[in-house]
DNA sequence: CCGTTGACCAGGC
DNA sequence: GGCCTGGCCAACG
Protein backbone atom coordinates (compact mmCIF):
# COMPACT_ATOMS: atom_id res chain seq x y z
CA UNK A 1 0.00 0.00 0.00
CA UNK A 2 0.74 3.41 -1.21
CA UNK A 3 2.54 5.07 2.48
CA UNK A 4 0.42 7.71 3.62
CA UNK A 5 1.41 11.04 5.82
CA UNK A 6 0.82 11.57 9.19
CA UNK A 7 -1.39 14.37 8.78
CA UNK A 8 -3.38 12.07 6.17
CA UNK A 9 -4.76 10.26 9.24
CA UNK A 10 -7.32 13.19 9.26
CA UNK A 11 -8.07 12.75 5.44
CA UNK A 12 -8.65 9.62 6.36
CA UNK A 13 -11.06 9.86 9.33
CA UNK A 14 -13.40 12.48 7.38
CA UNK A 15 -13.38 10.00 4.24
CA UNK A 16 -14.51 6.99 6.09
CA UNK A 17 -17.17 9.48 7.41
CA UNK A 18 -18.33 10.48 4.09
CA UNK A 19 -18.72 6.55 3.64
CA UNK A 20 -21.64 6.90 6.03
CA UNK A 21 -25.06 5.86 4.25
CA UNK A 22 -28.12 8.31 4.54
CA UNK A 23 -30.43 7.41 7.58
CA UNK A 24 -27.72 5.59 9.42
CA UNK A 25 -24.90 6.96 12.19
CA UNK A 26 -22.23 5.32 13.66
CA UNK A 27 -19.42 5.47 16.55
CA UNK A 28 -15.96 6.84 16.36
CA UNK A 29 -14.69 3.57 17.33
CA UNK A 30 -16.22 2.57 13.98
CA UNK A 31 -14.22 5.85 12.09
CA UNK A 32 -11.11 4.67 13.79
CA UNK A 33 -11.37 1.76 12.82
CA UNK A 34 -11.90 2.61 8.84
CA UNK A 35 -9.63 5.43 8.90
CA UNK A 36 -6.88 3.01 11.02
CA UNK A 37 -6.76 5.43 13.91
CA UNK A 38 -7.59 5.54 17.47
CA UNK A 39 -10.70 7.12 18.45
CA UNK A 40 -9.11 10.09 19.90
CA UNK A 41 -7.88 11.23 16.60
CA UNK A 42 -11.18 10.38 15.41
CA UNK A 43 -12.62 13.05 17.80
CA UNK A 44 -9.51 15.44 16.91
CA UNK A 45 -10.19 15.22 13.62
CA UNK A 46 -14.00 15.66 13.39
CA UNK A 47 -13.79 18.69 16.20
CA UNK A 48 -11.62 20.39 13.76
CA UNK A 49 -14.82 22.07 12.14
CA UNK A 50 -14.37 20.12 9.03
CA UNK A 51 -16.46 20.96 5.88
CA UNK A 52 -20.21 19.93 7.27
CA UNK A 53 -21.41 19.38 3.66
CA UNK A 54 -18.67 17.00 3.06
CA UNK A 55 -18.00 15.41 6.35
CA UNK A 56 -21.52 14.56 8.29
CA UNK A 57 -20.20 14.74 11.34
CA UNK A 58 -23.62 14.68 12.81
CA UNK A 59 -23.95 11.11 11.72
CA UNK A 60 -21.08 10.16 13.96
CA UNK A 61 -22.54 9.73 17.88
CA UNK A 62 -21.53 8.07 20.65
CA UNK A 63 -21.06 3.95 21.02
CA UNK A 64 -23.69 4.37 24.10
CA UNK A 65 -26.29 5.98 20.89
CA UNK A 66 -25.83 9.58 22.56
CA UNK A 67 -25.68 12.89 20.11
CA UNK A 68 -22.28 14.71 20.66
CA UNK A 69 -21.64 17.49 23.15
CA UNK A 70 -20.80 20.64 22.33
CA UNK A 71 -21.89 20.44 18.78
CA UNK A 72 -20.04 23.04 16.93
CA UNK A 73 -23.42 23.99 14.76
CA UNK A 74 -25.71 24.40 17.20
CA UNK A 75 -26.03 22.14 20.15
CA UNK A 76 -27.05 18.79 20.65
CA UNK A 77 -30.63 20.05 19.40
CA UNK A 78 -29.19 20.88 16.36
CA UNK A 79 -27.48 17.62 15.58
CA UNK A 80 -30.36 15.68 16.65
CA UNK A 81 -32.67 17.70 14.01
CA UNK A 82 -29.96 17.20 11.08
CA UNK A 83 -30.49 13.44 11.94
CA UNK A 84 -34.27 13.49 12.00
CA UNK A 85 -34.07 15.11 8.48
CA UNK A 86 -32.57 12.04 7.39
CA UNK A 87 -34.12 9.60 8.87
CA UNK A 88 -32.76 8.40 11.93
CA UNK A 89 -34.86 6.86 14.62
CA UNK A 90 -34.47 8.29 18.23
CA UNK A 91 -34.90 6.55 21.30
CA UNK A 92 -36.90 7.78 24.02
CA UNK A 93 -33.56 8.57 25.93
CA UNK A 94 -33.01 10.92 23.14
CA UNK A 95 -30.43 8.90 21.88
CA UNK A 96 -29.89 7.08 19.05
CA UNK A 97 -31.64 3.72 17.96
CA UNK A 98 -29.36 0.75 17.70
CA UNK A 99 -31.19 -0.07 14.60
CA UNK A 100 -29.91 3.24 12.88
CA UNK A 101 -26.31 2.04 13.67
CA UNK A 102 -24.11 1.12 10.76
CA UNK A 103 -21.20 -1.14 10.49
CA UNK A 104 -18.60 -1.56 7.98
CA UNK A 105 -18.44 -4.92 9.44
CA UNK A 106 -19.49 -7.78 6.63
C1' DC B 1 11.36 19.85 20.43
C1' DC B 2 8.49 18.78 24.56
C1' DG B 3 4.26 19.30 26.94
C1' DT B 4 -0.55 19.61 26.88
C1' DT B 5 -4.93 18.53 25.23
C1' DG B 6 -8.71 16.13 23.04
C1' DA B 7 -16.25 15.21 19.82
C1' DC B 8 -13.08 8.20 22.91
C1' DC B 9 -13.35 3.44 24.88
C1' DA B 10 -12.89 -0.13 28.24
C1' DG B 11 -12.32 -1.67 32.79
C1' DG B 12 -12.70 -1.18 37.83
C1' DC B 13 -15.04 0.29 42.19
C1' DG C 1 -25.81 1.24 37.81
C1' DG C 2 -23.12 5.52 37.74
C1' DC C 3 -18.49 7.67 38.39
C1' DC C 4 -13.32 7.48 38.07
C1' DT C 5 -8.89 6.07 36.01
C1' DG C 6 -5.81 4.44 32.49
C1' DG C 7 -4.38 4.01 27.78
C1' DC C 8 -4.12 4.79 23.05
C1' DC C 9 -2.32 8.45 19.24
C1' DA C 10 -1.98 12.65 16.76
C1' DA C 11 -2.26 17.73 16.42
C1' DC C 12 -1.39 22.31 18.49
C1' DG C 13 1.48 26.01 21.02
Amino acid sequence: MASKSTSDKYAAVYEAVRQIPKGCVTGYGIIGYMADVNPRVVGYALHSNPDSKLTPCHRVVFKDGKLTPGYVFGGENAQRDRLLDEGVVFDIDGKVSKESFWSPYP
